[in-house]
DNA sequence: CCGCAATGTAAGCAGTGCGCACATCGACTC
DNA sequence: GAGTCGATGTGCGCACTGCTTACATTGCGG
């Protein structure tokens, strides 16, 4: 498929409007519309209803490939999380993803999103599971006292995620001061430890001498 | 402010329009338009513009009568929270409301929501303070082994509030499946007890027989 | 009684999602 | 090769939106 004529088909309209999206999604203003994105791309406003149903299927289909660049970042954070403080990683780059593409993850949680998309509820599934999986490894080796049983597991796990999305749009949301990328990591370590009904083993990356004061409630 | 002559001014244009946004609202409509508003309230178009400077300063105005209502209804659950179960009851009766009230608890915290706007800024760190009160007073008399310090205490408050608010964000964007109060009272109260350290006391919901009845309505 | 500021209105502009008819093209058949 | 056909792209139009600008109507203070 090379290009065709070069005027009249565009050839991979498409991509093009996922990637227009995408950019404008990123560069933040506000709510994407379909024009915009065709602008973008380079075609006619109504081109890309030729490929989307409707404007929720291109954010959904923008938001499948944000599903995909957080798993990635996810695993790049710790490819295979066996303790708590290893979670804790894993919670950040969460919360991190979220804060360096606001528009992405608002898209990909945020929207009113009725349930009759495959895609987006496959995503949520899947990474429901990875959390689930990655508590279940995290805390089978760690807590061996009294065997939690499969309940605790499964509350574990939806405790986690709800802790660590919270943080998330909490942060996006400007209920916490979000401006110092420490600051923020420090915080999700700290939620989640205490989540994990472990003392925190030490606030700071190692880094913080002094100057705590820390202010919050904003 | 008594009735002038019935025709050209409303005379309480203002309480009508928020009234009016406020049902749009409660009737799930999707984005409330000014002009809905102003069509429900039964004026011009144009007329909410005096009254507000614009969409947002509308959806802020209803949005902080949201925050007293969920002050409400969160007392109403328990006055004067002081163990951990307690404070799962107030967990339960935020996502519960977040519930009842999908679209004004988007609009509460969801909107992208510039940093402009004193009442709201006012509103969550009423919220982020009485959360903190509420974690601080549970665990004085709980957790007294190891005394935890204020920076434990902090950090505990600020993952009971993540904690919920992703509870009640991911119930309400169908991650978990919110078609039954009571599984998702259970699955509040477990995930509560998990972040708090302790083991569920029984994840049924007819544990507690006060006389403290949720009755929850309206 | 008059003027004024508060409050209401209608008209209009730019932008939006989306349906509809039409244009253009590659690919496939005969 | 000529013709057809479905995929893709276009222009136009409708109903709707947020918001501005100019104008109408009021109650109230002087």
């Amino acid at each position: 498929m090379g290009k065709p004529s070069d005027s009249y088909h565009h050839g991979d309209a498409r991509a093009a409007c996922l990637r227009a999206a995408r950019e404008l999604l990123e560069e933040g203003g506000g709510g994407l519309s379909v024009r915009a994105v065709a602008r973008r791309a380079g075609v006619s406003a109504t081109a890309p209803y030729r490929h989307f149903p409707d404007r929720e299927a291109l954010v959904s289909a923008v938001a499948a490939q944000g599903y995909r660049e957080l798993a990635e970042r996810l695993a790049a954070a710790h490819p295979a999380p066996a303790t708590p403080e290893d979670l804790a990683d894993v919670a950040v780059a969460y919360v991190q993803f979220a804060l360096a593409h606001p528009a992405l993850f608002r898209a990909m949680f945020s929207e009113p999103c009725d349930p009759g998309n495959a895609e987006r509820a496959a995503a949520t599934a899947a990474i429901s599971a990875y959390v689930d999986g990655l508590v279940r490894r995290a805390f089978r080796k760690h807590g061996s006292e009294a065997g939690p049983g499969a309940d605790d597991f499964e509350a574990l796990s939806t405790a986690v995620w709800a802790l660590v999305h919270g943080l998330a749009f909490l942060h996006l949301d400007g209920k916490f001061d979000a401006s110092v990328p420490e600051v923020v990591a420090d915080r999700v370590r700290g939620a989640v430890h205490a989540n994990l009904g472990v003392a925190a083993p030490r606030p700071r990356t190692e880094q913080r001498a002094r100057t705590e004061q820390s202010s919050e409630s904003e």
